[in-house]
This record gives structure tokens, C-alpha cells and sequence, in this order.
DNA sequence: TAAAATTGTGTAAACGTTTACAATAATCTT
DNA sequence: AAGATTATTGTAAACGTTTACACAATTTTA
């Protein structure tokens, strides 16, 4: 029993399939008595319409794709949260791809995915997305959420990662810190790296004359939790600590507490993201909280913008949108004021 | 600059569209000089495939749907990861959709996906998937996650809760519990009816004599908060606690600390779920867990099972794949024994 | 009431693939 | 070296929609 299409519900519903194509388009140039018809004849036989023959002849899938460098935790299912919700505002579906773990994986995945989609969502923290022009026409609609795309013909969402960093320094700055200290992501990782250049810039400003101490971790647990030892084994330790995520920031605070160091008496610690488990720590930790549901929604939005207005192509583009991270106060910086 | 397409690309190499064909999709009856002439002539003109008429002319559209409840926190990126991982080895799409209010906007998703895909992975905790069938053809492919599916053509993932509840009261009188209460999730969740059986049928077995003591929750911490105000406003007061997840749990456990109760020596609590946030309170929350990661791989396995091999469906399908949950012990349970 | 405008319906041509089949060229058989 | 295979290529017919256009039936206009 293979599925009804659109010429088996004309015969059951005795007229033509130009017809029924309206009908279920819901054009308003049918009598009721032929919608009505079409209507039962239609859910009698559960007739579903064939999206790619759809797709063929309007050339419009309705679908975007989102590329994610990998799928775990917190932030992945905000972002897909804010996409979802105004992907169904918009009427498009999302078709979603994750954790690729080398280039050529994600050139084989955007291949396959581009023929199905009007538009791409990409956030690629590892590579450019200037690769993608390599393999897409030039005109297929691109949004990039956190990365660099220089390209006349895609939008760029992006977050104020070293903006957000420097709130975080000039944060430990306010609460006393004397000497403070980076965990950072990755250094092949962009978002990594513009938040310890927002560290280092911040250092400048406010630590005048402090030589740069950095531990470069991975955003795991285990790397603050190392990067701990490493800044207490030998030269002065800091009294300040900013981790370039929360996940490090809660392995850092474990790590002090298991070597009797106090938190936040002999050293503050702040991280970034916000995700929840910084509410459930003790001390609770500070953080830079960026709205992950927000840049998910938005970035959605600014595709669909591309893909409806044309004109829109040549307009905004350029500018693209911003989003200011805020500093978010716990226990974890509330130091007894040592000036 | 419309994208090209194989008549383009034949045109440039030189050869029928039936050669582009045969080499775009890897078939090794072409020439070594045909095969380059197409490779080049597609990657000169940045040729992606019309997903939406291959899929018209072979009938498959490589995608299956996922339809979720909510897309909220680490359950749900856990179990789209597991799908993903596995779509990504069955070379297939994934098209998600998520955060259903009411049941309408439901069906109008599944109907829209529909046509779309080629069989459909859904978690509906509040409606019976068997109104799918109202809608959808019988012979559509469904995998149903963690809900009855009283179907003859699909297929049932679904997770011993029941069990898992029977674990958790059966450790809470391993340790010394006297009187324990529960903490539901809402009664029109399905998961959440069959993880209060389980804790009504540990209670028969092991709390001989003791009358159910249950508050009606909403998986929120706030829940979890409110119920304890309700257990120790009066009568005798547990002194163990399972809740059926674990925000629950977190929102009962501050609860406690708040009004002087020592966890776990008066009380001890055990949760549902296992998310990460478990391992960070304090003390350190015990729990039932659930693979996620595997439902959703060993659930996209399954659908893909019933795609290939249409004799699948009417052998196997009607035993289903279980998952049987373990318990976790953690600090909150761990009561100095009274007995 | 005849001409003109409006409305509802049907016919048929796209849309971009895949693939059965026919046709041709190349390679084996004896 | 002629016939029989085999390997490569091309032609054309699906696949299930949408939609421009033509036509017929109705209503409006003068």
C-alpha cells in the first residue's frame, strides 16, 4: 500500500489534480463543495504530499540546515531551542548535523545537506567558513554564528567574546585580585582565542605590568582541574582566576578546594557561559552569561530575512549582529575586600 | 546565478545526463576519462544535487524525522547526539522538531515532516502515538521513545521506568529508610505514571503498612522545593525521599538545607535522570540512570532496520528494545545505618 | 439582454533527477 | 575473422507537484 498522491485523491474525489493542489495549498479560488470533497477524499486515504516532488516544483525546500561542531551539553540544546522556536514561527523545517570530527566530514556533510536545504545556519569553531564558498554557489544563503565569514553573500552572528572577557577581568579587578591567571580553550578554537585576547587586553589595563599567566585547557573539566596544578606548583600563585568556560571553572574550583585553597577568600574564580551547574556549585560561580537561546533565534531569523527579502542581500549584510555578553555575580568572586 | 544542474554539467563535459548521474553517484560502470571530465565540469560549476527531485525519482529521501517534547537541557542533547552519531554512520538526514505546545500544532508538524522523510523517531509523552496513525498511512515507519505504541507496524524503544523506581526504593530501604515519599511528575506524563508505580510497588514490598505518601510535581525544582514545605507541614515526616527526576530532587535538597534538615543523615534522597548537575550539589546526589545516548542510537538503529529490510516488519518489531535503568549511589543516600 | 467582467475548473508543461532499455563500441571466443 | 559477449554510453520515460493558460460557467454592467 504505497501512499496516496495527489491524482489518486482526484479520482476519489472526482475532479482535477489542479484542484486538489489548491485545496491543500489552501488557495481560496475553490467552491466548498469541491474543498469539502477533496478534503475527505484526502484524509480517507491519509494522503500525505510528496516534499520533493514539492520542493522540484516550487524550488523551495522550506528547510534550513544547522551545522554544529558538536552536540553535548547546555549550550547545544539552547542554541537548537532558539532555532527550533523561530524556525516554526518562519514555517521551515530545521535539518540539524553535528560532531564532525574532521574537515573533510563536515565537506561531505554540508554537500549532502546542501541539496535539501534554502540556507545554512554554520557554526564552525574550528574552521573557516570562507571553505565553505569552495564547495557552494555563490549565492546560497549563509548565516555563521560565532566564527569570521568574509563574504559578500553571508551573514555573521556573532558574540563580543573578548568584550565579555574583559567584563570578567576588570570583574576580579573590582573584588581585590592582584594577580590573576587565564584558562584557556583550545587555540585552534576562534571563540577561544578572542576571549583570551579580551583577557590579555584586560590585564593590560587593569594589572599593569603582570606578565601574562595562562594555562591552555579544552574546555573540559580535567583541564581546569590541571591548569590548578600547574599554576600552584611553582611561582606565585594567583589570586584570581577566569576560565575560558564553566566547565573548566568547576573543575578548577573542585581542585582548589580538594588542596585546601578557599574559594573565593584566597582566590576568585569566574568562568563563562553560565551554564547550570554554576547555580548548584558551592560557592556558586560567577560567570559571563551570553543568551545562547537569543543568538540561536536571531541567527534564524537573519537567514530567513536573506531568504525572503532578496534585496535584503544587498543591504544589512554587512553589518551582521552583535551580541553583548553580561556579567553574571556569584559567590565564587566575593571576596572580602583586601585594598 | 541559479545553481546548475546535471543538463548543465552534461553540457560542459561533454557527455548525456545519464553519465553525470552514473558518476555523481559513484557507479563504476564509466570510463576513467568520462569520470574526471564530470568531476571537473561539476566542481567548476559548483554543482550540489537537487535533493527534492532525487528523492521524486528514487522515492527516498535519505532523512527520518525526530519529534520531541521539549528541547530543554542535557536529556535532550543527549538523545539527539545518539541519533545523530547513528544517522550519520545509516547516512542518513536527521529533521528535527521540538517544543510542541498543544497537540494540534503537533499533528500540523507531523504532517509537514511527513512528506519529508522517510520514517519518523517520536517522543510524546503526553498523547499516544497511536493518534499518528489517524493521520499517517499504515505502513509508515515509526520508532515511539519511551511510549506505547499499540501498533502492528512500529516499533517501541522504551525505558524500564517502573523498574528503575523499584531500584531507587528498594536503596532507600537498603539504607536504613523507615518512611519514605515520592515526588511525581505530572500526572498526564506517561514516564512519570509508570516511575510512581514502581515506587507504590517498592512500597507494598519493602514498607510494609505504610500508607503512600506522594506529592504531585512538575519535573520543576520549584516542585521539588514545594514539596518538601508539604511533607514536614504536618503528619510524620519521611525520611527518605525519591523524586522522579532529578531537578526535583535539587529543588527538594536545598529545601531541606534551608530549613535545617541534614541530608543525608534525617533524610536521604535519590533522584531520576542522572544529569550532570547530580554530581555537583552537595552532597552529591544519588540516582537512576538511563543511557540516553543509547536510546537514541539503538532507537535510530531500529528505525533504520524497519527502512532496509521490509521483512523486519513483521518479524521482530512487536518485542521492542528495553532498557533496563541502574542505580547510582551518591552522597545523599549514603545515611549512617540505624537499623 | 448582449457584452463584459469575474469566477471556478481542467489541461498540460515545467521542475531535476534516476534508470530501464536501446544502441554502440570494445573485447573475447572459436 | 566473424560471431558472441561484455562494457560503456545515450535516449526517454517516469516520479508527484505547481501553475500559466485556456475554457466554461456564472455574475455584472450598460
Amino acid at each position: 500500500m504505497k501512499g496516496a498522491t495527489l491524482k489518486d485523491v482526484a479520482r476519489e474525489a472526482l475532479v482535477s489534480v489542479a484542484s486538489v493542489s489548491r485545496v491543500i495549498n489552501g488557495l481560496d479560488n475553490v467552491t466548498d463543495d469541491v474543498r469539502s470533497r477533496v478534503l475527505s477524499a484526502a484524509s480517507k486515504l491519509k494522503y500525505i504530499p510528496h516534499g520533493g516532488a514539492r520542493s522540484l516544483a516550487t524550488s523551495r525546500n522550506n528547510t534550513i540546515g544547522v551545522l554544529l561542531p558538536d552536540i553535548y551539553g547546555e549550550f547545544f540544546s539552547e542554541i537548537i531551542r532558539g532555532i527550533d522556536q523561530s524556525a516554526r514561527e518562519c514555517g521551515l523545517h530545521i535539518m540539524v548535523s553535528g560532531s564532525h570530527g574532521d574537515l573533510n566530514e563536515t565537506v561531505g556533510a554540508i554537500r549532502s545537506m546542501a541539496g535539501r536545504v534554502d540556507g545554512m545556519l554554520v557554526m564552525l569553531p574550528f574552521a573557516s567558513p570562507n571553505s565553505l564558498r569552495e564547495i557552494l554557489p555563490n549565492d546560497f544563503p549563509i548565516v555563521a554564528i560565532s566564527s569570521q565569514l568574509n563574504d559578500d553573500n553571508g551573514g555573521v552572528i556573532s558574540v563580543d567574546n573578548c568584550g565579555g572577557a574583559l567584563k570578567a577581568v576588570r570583574h576580579l579587578y573590582d573584588v581585590g585580585c592582584k594577580r590573576i591567571a587565564h584558562i584557556s580553550g583550545p587555540q585552534s578554537n576562534f571563540e577561544a582565542n578572542e576571549r583570551e585576547n579580551g583577557f590579555l587586553k584586560g590585564l593590560e589595563t587593569c594589572f599593569i605590568g603582570q606578565e601574562p599567566l595562562v594555562f591552555e585547557g579544552d574546555f573540559t573539566e580535567e583541564a581546569g582541574r590541571a591548569a590548578i596544578d600547574e599554576f600552584f606548583k611553582n611561582g606565585t600563585p594567583p589570586d584570581g582566576i577566569f576560565a575560558a568556560n564553566d566547565m573548566m571553572a568547576v573543575g578548577a574550583l573542585t581542585r582548589l578546594q580538594e588542596i585546601g585553597i578557599k574559594v573565593p577568600d584566597d582566590v576568585a574564580i569566574i568562568g563563562f557561559d553560565d551554564i547550570p551547574i554554576t547555580r548548584f556549585t558551592s560557592p556558586t560561580i560567577s560567570t559571563i552569561r551570553v543568551g545562547i537561546f537569543e543568538v540561536g533565534k536571531r541567527g534564524l531569523n537573519y537567514l530567513y530575512s536573506m531568504l525572503e527579502d532578496k534585496e535584503f542581500q544587498s543591504t544589512d549584510k554587512r553589518s551582521g549582529i552583535v551580541f553583548l555578553p553580561e556579567l553574571i555575580i556569584r559567590a565564587s568572586t566575593q571576596k572580602v575586600r583586601k585594598v
